[in-house]
DNA sequence: CCCTCGATGCGAACACTGTACGCAGAACGG
DNA sequence: CCGTTCTGCGTACAGTGTTCGCATCGAGGG
């Protein structure tokens, strides 16, 4: 085979590992990953500017992560340790089950990403952070006496990730649009006013509202999920108090 | 400009349009993508093997869709006319709506892909279909008598989004896994116990439905939407029986 | 001290994707 | 008969996730 030209050897063309730049880990790629996610969403993540951003190839990530579902799922679970459960000492279910699903709110609306990945993942996704978080859940319902824990999560928690879904893809419009959130309620609202016309119901109702949706949009969000939660914890309260059948 | 070599004229080489080949057309694009998402589920679908079902070229497509997106939403749209809700004649709304969430649960399942879809939507989608989906709501609840139906329409059309989102997803996993559901469950099981072993709270409740969910996984899921939906129900029976506030 | 060996990084390639451009031909109105 | 407009589409571009095989490097053993 033939010798290839033998470069000159100096100290200066050596490459010196950069103490601060902490190596490729699997840590480190889920950090960077969430970060890109948080600012620019789901389909803005890609292996190749993922591996930019940590001055490294494409194809390094795989030695650490078996492929990007598997990097979605251990994102999730990173993130899933935001989430705050009070402790089930029983004193008031009621104001801890409107934390915990408060506190879910937050953390989807800090990183949109979760709540349609989350919706999906279903029972497939088993990190150590989202077990103690179903844990904890559970922990809480029991404590409160509930006589099915279990159907009492499946409905506040699939209430609270279908609310998260919609106002997450609408907060992710909003930021791609780069107005601001009244900015782009007033673009859209010739549009929608069109759609809404022929239905008297869907008319009315967006009339009632559009004073408050034009001045405070975040506000109205946030109203709108405590009042739509007060209904499912009104529906929680009877299955307590009755516990008979 | 040079002449080219004239062609022999023939019947049999002039192209003659197939009658029963309907053209190409937004229904029937609309139409054959909606048959590849169901039964092969979003990230299957690609304008190429679309249009080569449609013996077209990809860039054909392109005449009658303005994007993959829009494509989609017309998807949406079209089989968001599937969903039934009951006409509003305000005689039993719990039995109304009941039907009205079983119904969508029943499409989504048909259509596997729909709920994540619709929950990014969220309010981006004005299809007629699905505004008239909507309306048909409003009225439902306006009838009942709901002093404030947009509350009440958010609640349980989030927890239904919520709860067919995972479904969904599940059946999706199933139908890929090439197994039974209750196959890909026994399967599962030892990942499950592991995962839970440590929780006490869900180690309990896994085991107390594990002989159901093996048995007779469809008839649980649907037990389980139908107990959870009756929670949100019952909290809405307390707002519109104290109208005050 | 050298030498091997497993772990790590990565350039190049493969098979895809959504979409833009511009040309060919048919349809149709004047 | 000519122009214009509409429809279909071959080709190309920029990007994607992932694999292969090679280079490099640090540690451990002789």
């Amino acid at each position: 085979m033939a010798t290839r030209p033998t470069p000159i050897p100096s100290v200066w063309a050596r490459p010196q590992r950069e103490p601060d730049q902490p190596a490729l880990s699997r840590a480190a790629i889920v950090r960077e990953a969430i970060v890109m996610l948080d600012a620019e969403g789901v389909e803005a993540l890609s292996m190749r500017k993922l591996a930019t951003r940590l001055n490294a190839g494409a194809a390094s990530l795989y030695r650490h992560v078996a492929t990007k579902d598997e990097l979605m799922e251990l994102a999730v679970d990173e993130v899933a340790a935001e989430i705050h459960v009070p402790s089930a000492d029983g004193a008031d279910w009621r104001a801890a089950v409107s934390e915990a699903a408060r506190s879910f709110r937050t953390t989807a609306l800090r990183h949109p990403w979760l709540p349609p990945v989350l919706g999906q993942a279903g029972l497939a996704y088993l990190g150590p952070n989202l077990m103690s978080y179903s844990e904890r859940l559970a922990a809480l319902f029991t404590a409160a006496g509930f006589p099915d824990p279990g159907t009492a999560i499946d409905a506040v928690l699939s209430y609270v990730i279908g609310m998260s879904t919609t106002e997450a893809a609408w907060l992710t419009t909003v930021s791609r649009s780069g107005d601001s959130e009244s900015g782009l309620i007033a673009r859209l609202l010739p549009a929608v006013q069109q759609a809404t016309a022929p239905h008297s119901h869907l008319a009315q109702g967006y009339a009632e509202t559009e004073e408050a949706v034009t001045t405070d949009p975040a506000a109205l969000r946030e109203a709108k999920f405590e009042a739509a939660l007060e209904i499912v914890l009104d529906g929680l309260s009877l299955r307590l108090e009755a516990p008979g059948s």
